[in-house]
RNA sequence: GGGCGAUUAGCUCAGCUGGUUAGAGCGCAUGCCUCACAUGCAUGAGGUCACAGGUUCGAGUCCUGUAUCGCCCACCA
């Protein structure tokens, strides 16, 4: 055994240690009848991904709860993976693309495609490689991509059986277009940048009311006297006006109600527009009324498809205008308005102009304000799928931690939108759809975003030409024609994920992986992706297995810095996890995230943080070395003296009142860690062990152990068999917080004492598969702890004491102990030299409390002077005047078992008054039944808190 | 506008179903290189638990309101 340096050295052990835990296949999971399953599935992090902190967090957290899991006993499988992030992944390769001179057109689409994927190969792992730098304990074999050939099979199946059942339907829908790169943008592809524009009033007279517009088309030209009878609409974007197809007003507003239901005429167009009612309209805004243009507006586009107006497209791919009066024709988007703004002046529809800003959608390539555009795409009804996902988390089958997410999640179910499963990019799955040119002639279905005019918002038989299919048809079903083609788009990145639970394990086969592992466990994520994938998932769970795809879903906060601001790049706030592993360890980084994050509360970070986790696992280091030393000294070494693994307990007989109080700790903190993680509390998991190891263990036991290792040979063994046992337990307890320094020193320890044999024969001897710690109730000890509690009150007290009168450590004064309890002075009287090394103390005598402290000579009289009662206290002799001082600890027994008592006569007193009302007759019968449901639930409220209290002052009283 | 969260020591935060004297880390002060650890040890200072009401024998904890900060969603036509 090589002696273990002073200092831990994370990067000593890290990287070894995790390629020996892969090696020997403790990441692996088989399925089997066995043991119980324990799953989670990774939330795919993108391909193009960097470890973050929110990954850092993320994975901690799933790693925590899987390796508890494992040592548990359970099959734990951590099924790992990325997704191909179609966007995102398309652009990384498009800007490399760029560096070349070249777009992805000059390549053309399956040779970009190539591209990707050689990209995808040569950099995709990136993130996979930054995780296990985490220590991430993920099953490396089952890796998978959502483009993996399984996965891709997966979504064609899904997309095929929802077609099948009706709820894949072809419609129109509002998407932003940058009519400069001629293509479609993604919202996060057009950010909105605050922009100075012009809000323009514009009058709409009103039909009947004597105007020169008396119906479709009856006035042309435009009249140039429009009747004082109007209404007045406000727009930023008035070329906008010439595909308005209603009115809409708030259904409220007094101003107009009178108007719902008749109609205005669209100057310029003379089109007859309905006045409609929406909640969606702001009454404060502008005037009250909006123009409604169903084609080139999103909200107006919801408005268009609710009220069931006609969508009329005005523009055509490069932003001219189309559809409109032959004198706006061709014209650019900013000519148009120009010329219309001098045309409604001309007629007097013209109403102010004022200044206004707003936020405008933007290209992110070009800058070019983006149009937002009329499109053919595909969706998924999504209302019959939400409903068993609904009852799910309705009925606890499926729970989030913490509730709160529940009201969220089924808030957004409730109102679900039909979800646009198309996107207009290269990477990606391709749709299984398939358009005959022939029988598809003339429906303009093959031509995308040519103005269509088809405001499909409910699944449509399935149109002539149009053919959903695994693989490409030989010929079209109806006319026999071999001219097919296949739809240019390719499905949202999100339709494969929400198959990722069950597509990993390999559905649409019927694998014994899925057979095993389905239904997962947990699920693991952040809150802003519940409704575009968590949700999602639930109702594919559904759809395709009949279960759900997990049972509990854990969503942790947002990683922020210090000033609460999101860490992002461009803000520059960003801490690299990698930095931090480097320069702290992984272990650090993993102790700090987890206990700055309460359940899920956001976690502000700073660097400093970091210290807190490394001087920890540095202490664990330290704590280790000093038990292998007296390990050593005492034989303990060469196995033999511990017998049976995992480890023996002492022999009760032999232990200290120390030993006992801490392995009676031991035992509570077993409990308090369980219970946490049971409960997702990894912060208090974490800090619960840091508190016993750091303060109980190190600060009171290592020290105690010493004291003992001299007093005789016996107590010498024993004290060093509970070091080796409360240490080698704690390290287990630790070990899916930090898992190297527990392993490194785990292995040190368990080969030191030879105690530890792998649990099956043949399986390699690592933490990682030792049994998780289970609470021995038999050495709960509450007299030891009670009495050990004593013992630091005095040692406590006369370390302030001798602080602030500054006595030195050579200098050991002599104490006189006056203690009331019996068996409190037994026990120091057993522990003298304890007291005296604890204390750096010369002589000291125990002896009964006296009726009053004596005064004479004391520099430091006790404030306290309740005369009469017995005091206990002790008296220190430095530079031959004696210091008397209150015992902390010993007083306070006494006080609270007055205070208990006092509150157990209060409540019985309550208790009984109570009782004597419920049995009143008259009472029972008169009063509400409120209040005397009311009174029946206090009493059983002040039952239960009143025999809480009984038990701890039974307690008390038998010591 | 809708929803959610936060406000506790100088700083960053714990405090689960109400119940001993409200805790930790960092920082600060004092004394210690005590043979596991100076990434350490001992001791200390520092809090009207945002404010105002209420429920209760008892409130940091529950309820109502106010103020401030923050997040998510929708969005100014």
């Amino acid at each position: 055994m090589t002696e273990l340096p002073p200092q831990y050295n994370p990067q000593d052990v890290e990287e070894s240690r995790y390629k020996w835990w892969d090696e020997q296949g403790l990441f692996h999971a088989d399925p089997g009848p066995k043991r119980t399953p324990y799953t989670i599935v990774i939330p795919p992090p993108n391909v193009t991904g960097i470890l973050h902190m929110g990954h850092a967090l993320n994975n901690t957290i799933q790693d925590i709860l899987i390796r508890w899991r494992r040592m548990q006993g359970f099959s734990a499988l951590w099924v790992p993976g990325t997704d191909h992030a179609g966007i995102a992944t398309q652009n990384v390769v498009e800007k490399a693309l760029a560096k070349e001179g070249k777009r992805r057109q000059d390549l053309g689409r399956d040779a970009f495609i190539r591209r990707v994927w050689q990209w995808k190969e040569q950099y995709g792992n990136t993130i996979l490689y930054q995780l296990k730098r985490l220590g991430s304990s993920c099953d490396w074999r089952r890796t998978r991509f959502t483009m993996d050939e399984g996965l891709s099979e997966a979504v064609t199946a899904v997309f095929l059986e929802l077609y099948r059942k009706g709820l894949i339907y072809r419609g129109s829908y509002i998407i932003n277009w940058c009519p400069r790169c001629q293509t479609a943008l993604a919202d996060e592809e057009a950010p909105r940048q605050q922009t100075q524009g012009k809000l323009y009033h514009i009058r709409y007279p009103l039909e009947g009311e004597g105007s020169g517009a008396k119906g479709e088309g009856a006035v042309s030209p435009p009249t140039l006297r429009p009747s004082p009878a109007f209404i007045e609409v406000a727009t930023t974007r008035p070329e906008t006006m010439l595909g308005d197809t209603a009115i809409a007003v708030h259904p409220k507003d007094k101003r107009y109600k009178a108007l719902i239901g008749s109609y205005a005429i669209l100057p310029i167009v003379n089109r007859r527009l309905p006045i409609i009612a929406d909640d969606a309209v702001d009454r404060e805004f502008g005037t009250g009324a909006v123009k409604v243009t169903p084609a080139h507006d999103p909200v107006d586009f919801q408005l268009g498809r609710k009220h069931k107006l006609e969508f009329i497209n005005v523009m055509t791919d490069d932003a001219r205008m189309a559809n409109v009066p032959e004198a706006y024709k061709g014209l650019d988007r900013y000519d148009c308005r120009s010329k219309l703004i001098v045309d409604l002046e001309q007629g007097g529809f013209l109403g102010a102009i004022d200044e206004h800003a707003h936020n405008v959608g933007h290209c992110y390539r070009c800058g070019t304000v983006v149009e937002p555009r009329l499109s053919p795409q595909w969706f998924v009804k999504m209302e019959p799928l939400a409903r068993p996902a609904i009852k799910a988390v309705k009925d606890g089958v499926i729970t989030f931690h913490p509730a709160r997410w529940t009201k969220v999640y089924l808030n957004w179910m409730e109102n679900i939108q039909d979800w646009c499963i198309s996107r207009q990019i290269w990477w990606g799955h391709r749709l299984p759809v398939y358009y005959c040119s022939k029988c598809a002639r003339g429906s303009g279905l093959g031509a995308r975003g040519k103005g269509s005019q088809l405001p499909a918002s409910s699944p449509q038989p399935p149109a002539e030409g149009i053919i959903v299919s695994k693989s490409k048809p030989t010929k079209c079903p109806t006319c026999g024609s071999t001219d097919l083609k296949q739809d240019e788009d390719v499905l949202d990145t999100w339709f494969s994920s929400w198959l990722w639970p069950f597509s990993t394990l390999g559905w649409p086969e019927k694998t014994k992986d899925l057979a095993c592992f389905y239904p997962t466990n947990t699920l693991v994520t952040a809150q802003e992706i519940i409704f575009f994938w968590v949700a999602r998932m639930i109702m594919a769970g559904y759809f395709c297995m009949k279960r759900p795809p997990f049972t509990a879903v854990y969503i942790h906060g947002t990683v922020r810095d210090i000033t609460g601001k999101k860490m992002s790049k461009s803000l520059g706030n960003i801490i690299d996890p990698l930095d931090i592993i480097k320069q702290y360890g992984t272990d650090a980084l993993r102790y700090t995230l987890v206990t700055a994050t309460a359940i899920g509360q956001d976690v502000f970070l700073s660097e400093e943080r970091f210290a807190a986790g490394r001087n920890f696992a540095n202490k664990l280091w330290n704590a280790t070395r000093f038990v292998l030393s007296t390990a050593r000294g005492s034989g303990l070494g060469a196995r033999g003296s511990i017998d049976q693994p995992p480890v023996p307990s002492p022999q009760p007989r032999t232990l200290s009142v120390p030993d006992r109080w801490i392995l009676s700790r031991l035992q509570r903190t077993i409990e308090r860690v369980n219970g946490s993680l049971e409960k997702f509390l990894f912060n208090e998991a974490a800090t619960t062990l840091y508190d016993f190891l750091w303060h109980d263990f190190c600060d009171w036991y290592l020290e105690v152990s010493k004291i003992q290792a001299v007093a005789g040979r016996q107590s010498q063994v024993t004290s060093n068999r509970v070091l080796v046992q409360v240490l080698e337990t704690s390290l287990r307890l630790l070990h899916p917080t930090m898992p190297f320094v527990t392993e490194e020193l785990w292995q040190h320890l368990t080969r030191a004492t030879g105690d530890m044999r792998p649990a099956t024969k043949g399986a390699p001897s690592s933490i990682m598969v030792a049994p998780w710690p289970k609470a021995d109730k038999k050495l709960v000890d509450a007299e030891a702890e009670r009495l050990f509690e004593q013992l630091q009150g005095v040692v406590t007290a006369i370390r302030t004491t001798r602080a602030e009168l500054n006595v030195p450590l050579e200098s050991r004064p002599a104490v006189r102990l006056a203690a009331s309890q019996a068996a409190v002075r037994s026990f120091f009287e057993a522990h003298r030299p304890l007291l005296q090394a604890l204390a750096a103390l010369g002589t000291v005598d125990v002896g009964a409390a006296r009726e009053s402290p004596p005064r004479a000579g004391s520099r430091r009289a006790t404030k306290d002077s309740g005369a009469g009662k017995a005091k206990d206290a002790a008296a220190m002799v430095v530079d031959g005047v004696e210091v008397f001082m209150p015992l902390a600890g010993l007083i306070d027994a006494g006080k609270e078992r007055s205070r208990l008592q006092q509150r157990v006569d209060e409540l019985t007193k309550q208790l009984s008054g109570i009782e004597a009302r419920l049995k009143d007759a008259q009472f029972t019968a008169k009063a509400p039944k409120e209040v005397v449901d009311q009174t029946k639930e206090r009493h059983a409220q002040i039952q239960e808190t009143l025999k809480k209290f009984s038990d701890h002052l039974a307690l008390l009283q038998s010591m």
